[in-house]
DNA sequence: CGCAAGTTTGATGATTATCAAACAGGGTGG
DNA sequence: CCACCCTGTTTGATAATCATCAAACTTGCG
């Protein structure tokens, strides 16, 4: 099975043998965690990069409130910050939201690697200005959209994330996360989102069941959204969602 | 004056003369825009690096709707990405709020500059890392928090960034953001912000008048945002907000 | 089988948006 | 210099959205 990472970064430019072997060495020795399980956690001093291979992490935040906010998920292929290590602690923790495997790779694996491949180097720094795109995006959803525009949006920019590292299937795609994590994702309530849920399926938009989503009309679902995969910066835009 | 660039690098880590001399000469020509002027919009191709020597500049996006979120903003010191360049088109605009006074920095000068200071290198993707953790701690007010916790927070994230290039009085500050700014940002209408200010004028936390804000009480205004100034990754964390 | 986690539905209330209108201030042109 | 206009602020009335509380139901798993 290919490499998520290569795969990924592959999705936004263009790399040569070379620099996918050296992407897949300093991935090889991945580790597992169980879901729930922190890779990090707030205060904590930053360490290793993070390389999400299989599973699903997300970076959260508790309020004093008990309250939790989820502000990124990192499905297989993403990776956190190339320099984290510049900062004393974390202001957010990250953890696994399903059995994950995840490799870390030291600021000097990092460093000799973007040295020598400086492909690799440009295009990480490029996928950093994505999740920065997607961060920007999720501000506005939560700023200016209803909840059923916000679950649309995630869900166009989850099935096209999952679609670059080939975990789509015809308009039908995996998403191991309960209606609660999504709601916590999404600044909202697991009631008020079940709810919409509904709503968005009997307008015949889509479908969420425990694990796995089915894009039930993907021209309505754009448009509910108001999506403009735009800033996901992916090459190939004309194999989109609303293209398909 | 000292140039505000150099002042708020110098908040996050240490620089030598030279490296502050090579900060100045490559911020020496700004270029001035009056209020709502664009820099840059949403489609363009990027060009150089933005810096912000006076006057503060917004990224924004406009919805379908005709609404406007604003995701964040540039004030005296700031920059934009520094390695905007590899995308082939921004996926919003960044607007002057206030008449403004901005330097561009080439991609070239650019890594010149880092290659032959590593310290300012260092600390331009510390300022980087601490952006992208003002665009979670925004995403978790977005997500969990009531509208007057919302606007306290911003309140107390915009003290701390302002006094870190010494534009800060006692307790007070020039914020020349209108109710209907704050509210494009803060994700709600100018009617409500209205009222929000009110209440938090009445509750003897802060105040705002046209142009400028009055921090009325700080332990106060902390508790309600639910403020932990960690986030912004400043040194000298004793001098914030709450110790005053 | 029984428990734990997740989903679904109902009833009610709080928060915030929307619509409407009055008012204040600053700048411009007659 | 004053009238006017534009932008921004303030207040009121009403409605929509979403949270909260409560409880039944469903599914997977030890």
């Amino acid at each position: 099975m290919a490499n998520r990472f290569v795969q990924k970064l592959s999705g936004l430019a263009d790399l040569d043998a070379d620099d996918a072997a050296a992407l897949e060495r300093v991935t090889a020795k991945p580790r597992r965690y169980v879901a729930r399980q922190d890779l990090i956690r707030e205060g904590d001093e930053p360490g290793p990069m993070f390389v999400v291979l299989e599973g699903w992490v997300c970076r959260y935040k508790i309020l004093p409130s008990g309250s939790r906010q989820i502000m990124a998920f990192l499905m297989p292929g993403d990776a956190c910050d190339l320099h984290i290590k510049l900062l004393a602690q974390m202001d957010h923790g990250i953890q696994a939201i399903t059995t994950a495997s995840v490799a870390t790779v030291s600021r000097e694996q990092m460093e000799s690697m973007m040295r020598d491949h400086p492909n690799i180097a440009r295009t990480m720094y490029m996928a950093q200005l994505v999740d920065e795109g997607i961060m920007r995006a999720w501000i506005v959803s939560m700023g200016r959209r209803s909840a059923a525009e916000r679950v649309a949006h995630l869900i166009c920019e989850l099935y096209l994330r999952a679609r670059s590292i080939g975990l789509t299937g015809e308009g039908e795609f995996a998403l191991p996360l309960s209606q609660l994590v999504l709601a916590d994702a999404l600044g909202m309530t697991a009631v008020h989102i079940n709810r919409v849920l509904k709503e968005l399926r009997l307008a015949g938009a889509m479908a969420l069941t425990r694990g796995s989503v089915t894009i039930l009309d993907p021209v309505k679902l754009v448009q509910i959204a108001g999506f403009d995969e735009n800033y996901l910066h992916r090459r190939l835009l004309l194999t989109g969602l609303s293209a398909r």
